[in-house]
DNA sequence: TTGTAAGCGTTATCAG
DNA sequence: CTGATAACGCTTACAA
């Protein structure tokens, strides 16, 4: 059972096969200048005939209090939230900045309260915390504060202390709504991911609307009705579908009974591009032409935008760059580094062909 | 720069606070059995009021000789990887799985080598190691080894001390192919993912059929070939489109170019369904219908199989059992347990409506 | 260029 | 039920 329990080899089982003091041969591995290389050779030498694979992590990091390591907290659990490649580009941008810097990324899945739960916060090891579009109060945001962790918070409002990457949500939902009002349409339907953590789905009743806990969906959400409503269209009347994921099929689900309201919506607003593609599926179920028969626009302008049937008009968001710049954030919070002022990033309407007016 | 460098507080600054003893500190948190819970209670407050927020998990983790965490190792970065929602899939069922026994993920992104540098290896701070379809000789291996940790493997063959959990990749491969023959099917194209780690894509030439280092694409590759052999149809004449990635866009890629071939094949087999995806699309960019003019089958039966235009026919293999399968071997080598016999998992080949017999 | 010694914050063993 | 004391494996001034 404990067959290979033989103690592995240590700094000073190193140390002493080779007859030098055990600083020196942490010097090897770590300041290869303090020595003279041919001393260096021989010590990395008998540490891989002794197989010793390098200083242990945990110890280092003990003696360094530093993990070299960031950790990631998402709302949910992994396959939901893999279903949206905006998550995926956005972890890549975040890894390939850390990883740059010989960091490695601790994953958090969330569960039910819209976080990862407490105890896993505050067990991970890792110096610094990134949070992903975390609902207002998850409980997780008080574990990172009760270990005094540095906290860069990505699509969430102001937490003290905290670094912030954030996107104009709101201002990018307001040019969607506009561009379908600017075409002409009047009647309209709405197709959201989660408003609240309670992973429902559905038709969104009115309470339902207040007390968004999460930022992105409250200001997408908030920019798309307030927009129409300007337009001279009552935020009463338009129909609004809540998908329990930002999902394809979620959304094709949520399209369908969009698209099959009285009077039918001539123009559908999505809260994220994987749920447009899925109204572009509905709306192909259904018989409907896109963009003759109904016009559909989405948000984060993902790859797959461009390859659409039809191409999609969408809001781009640059999801790459908020990545790599969550991770320079940690990276300098790391460093000692007072966080600095938010960064807002911009989005833009990327009108193609999925959108045409009204007929 | 450093103003809240204000030493933390530690077990010992409680200690001194209530009055006690290191150890009863350290017994509140781990063993609360061991002491009243009136002076547990004293403890925990005095704790909580001076912002202690629970033992450093570095310091543990050196103490107990554990990290309470499982690494995970991908072949390539994340957004390649997570283009595919069968990754997703797994890793959700690896991550509740070790979720539930309070571990947490460290994930290791590859590089060009077809994994994780050594280096990263070498430092993450996890007590056993699961290797997600690395190519065959992944220095990551090596650095694995090197460590002495325990190691489960997901998809590769057999390494000298691990537990594997794999699929009926060849013999999947092998229904799928069967199941076209038998529709009177003689004109054929493959699509398949990397076969190399060298991040090509493209039209594969005959000395890149062998030597394949991913046991996947090698198998599937394999299982398609032979069969069609034993079924009369010279592999020499069946063309091969290698995508660099397991991805819809690049399998609409490959598709167009197979779907151009004179003759042109009516029938598709695809590596995966993400491929297989693209591969209807291309089908409809060509006007062609499926399954009326080609027939095109996936592998893995990711849940939107079911719901694409048409539903795909596809090799299921249970993913979500996959990944909770790697984390029990992690979990159980972890405890100290030996690799138990390989775990085999079944696939079955699940028809629906995109393969026809040929007209 | 190399060695000495003092931590880093815990857990664990074993008396009391 | 509580408390010394010894690990855990390493880094890092500082001294030689």
């Amino acid at each position: 059972m404990d067959s290979d329990r033989r103690r592995r080899p240590t700094l000073d089982t190193v140390a002493a096969a080779v007859g030098v003091s055990r600083a020196t041969v942490s010097n090897a591995y770590n300041r290869p200048d303090q020595l003279s290389s041919s001393l260096r050779e021989r010590i990395l030498e008998t540490a891989r005939s002794l197989g010793y694979a390098g200083p242990d992590p945990v110890a280092r990091s003990l003696a360094t209090r530093s993990s070299a390591a960031v950790g990631f907290m998402l709302p949910q659990g992994l396959s939901g939230a893999f279903s949206d490649p905006a998550l995926s580009i956005v972890l890549d941008g975040l890894a390939s900045t850390v990883d740059g810097h010989d960091h490695s990324l601790v994953l958090m899945p969330g569960d039910a309260t819209g976080g990862p739960r407490p105890s896993i916060v505050s067990r991970a090891q890792a110096d610094v915390m990134v949070a992903y579009s975390l609902p207002d109060s998850a409980p997780a945001f008080d574990a990172v504060a009760a270990r005094g962790l540095p906290l860069v918070v990505i699509d969430q409002p102001v937490l003290p202390g905290s670094a912030r990457v954030e996107v104009q949500d709101y201002a990018g939902a307001t040019s969607a709504a506009s561009h379908l009002l600017a075409l002409g349409h009047s009647a309209f339907g709405i197709l959201t991911f989660s408003l609240h953590p309670d992973g429902a789905s559905g038709p969104v009743t009115f309470e339902r609307r207040s007390d968004v806990p999460f930022r992105v969906s409250r200001d997408r959400l908030g920019g798309y009705l307030d927009t129409l409503e300007k337009g001279g269209v009552q935020p009463d009347n338009v129909p609004v579908w809540e998908a329990r994921g930002s999902d394809r099929e979620l959304g094709r689900l949520g399209a369908r009974w969009l698209l099959t309201r009285t009077p039918r919506p001539s123009a559908l607003l999505c809260a994220s591009d994987q749920l447009a593609f899925g109204a572009l599926q509905a709306a192909r179920d259904l018989s409907l032409t896109v963009p003759r028969d109904i016009s559909v626009v989405g948000f984060d302008d993902v790859p797959e935008a461009t390859y659409s049937d039809p191409p999609l008009t969408t809001v781009r968001q640059p999801l790459a760059d908020k990545g790599r710049r969550a991770g320079e954030l940690a990276l300098k919070l790391l460093a000692g580094g007072r966080p600095p002022r938010p960064t807002r990033l911009d989005v833009s309407l990327v009108e193609r062909a999925s959108t045409a007016p009204r007929t």
